[in-house]
DNA sequence: GTCTATACTGAGATAGAC
DNA sequence: GTCTATCTCAGTATAGAC
């Protein structure tokens, strides 16, 4: 079972388009065409625009569940997971610099367009507020864990903004240094309040 | 004459609407409707969709220009007239709650399109960019001064995103609150240098 | 499950009357 | 300078053959 269903071919394609393009602006010819299917089988695996838009917005919480599940259960401490959020911006340094974060852009896309589905894909930010908010709390910061956590976030959101303004990936090494120093010094606040 | 041109008017709405609901998302007849001339009519003042974005870039160039020069020279010292950036986010919190940032998101979206006008639209981040680098430089920080003119930019970027996406205005004064003390740790650590 | 053909819609753009 | 009428085209969506 090497070859994916063509629902699963279109979903993939489709995740990657809005990404690079943006929602509005990837037509159904553009799917289409990258999964190598004609226009109309589109229509056997989704009703709408809108439902494949579902699927991806699906298929990215559920990917996004399984890393923050793995950087929980690989992460040493608190300090060392809320690391692999921010290192995250390094690791896709690449397609940031070129599409910006797309957590991010979809959210400000789909909320511009006052769209049905922007709660749901608002909800991949909460996954990361919720467990970045977790892990402060970890650290010891339960009394600050939830601004700490929007802060983190706020931050990252804008490093990707940024760098896919001026097309610089050497200002996301700059701004990530700059974070992981931030939370060294998260901890080190902690350990002068005791 | 209180009346405004129509060419104005269709540039002043074009203006609100791609900021509201985006660039693509506005139609001919959505501008149209809001000038409350006929879709007909448009042409005689645009040739194409595109010269009516190019026309509104050029008035936000222009308004940016204008207000970062009102605040160079009514602002007391470089430290002041940082603080005048920082807190345009608390000014206009309302619209950035409900459309984020003006710039970025723009920037973003034209990114996504691979539009023509997207370094006239990055050109907005540079005049934020470059005036505020020359105020850190002037606060005696020329070593550093594009790198803390980005983060800041940065930072205001982020907020403005998650503001948005989680329609929360109290997070805008929160984090504004915390880029007043890191500017003020800015000039601190500027004088224990000495 | 995949194809071709086709209908329908909205948006950008033009022509020409007033 | 503004209007109505109209064209074209892309994009969404449907019908029905294979």
């Amino acid at each position: 079972m090497n070859e994916k269903s063509t629902r699963d071919q279109i979903i993939e394609a489709a995740d990657r388009l809005f990404y690079q393009h943006g929602f509005e602006h990837t037509s159904f010819a553009d799917i289409a065409n990258a999964v190598q299917i004609s226009r109309g089988n589109f229509y056997y695996h989704f009703k709408s625009k809108d439902e494949i838009l579902t699927a991806v917005i699906g298929v990215r919480l559920a990917s996004t569940r399984a890393m923050l599940s793995k950087w929980e259960s690989e992460g040493e401490g608190p300090a060392e997971r809320i690391r692999s959020f921010i290192h995250m911006l390094v690791a896709n340094r690449a397609d940031i610099k070129r599409f910006g974060c797309p957590v991010g852009t979809l959210c400000t896309e789909l909320s511009k367009l006052n769209h049905s589905s922007k709660a749901d894909a608002n909800m991949l930010f909460t996954l990361f507020r919720t467990w970045l908010r977790r892990q402060f709390t970890l650290l010891g910061r339960e009394a600050d864990a939830d601004e700490l956590a929007m802060h983190l976030l706020a931050r990252s959101q804008g490093v990707a903004t940024l760098a896919s303004a001026f097309n610089d990936e050497k200002f996301i090494r700059q701004e990530v240094q700059q974070m992981d120093d931030w939370l060294k010094s998260c901890t080190t606040a902690l350990r002068e309040k005791r």
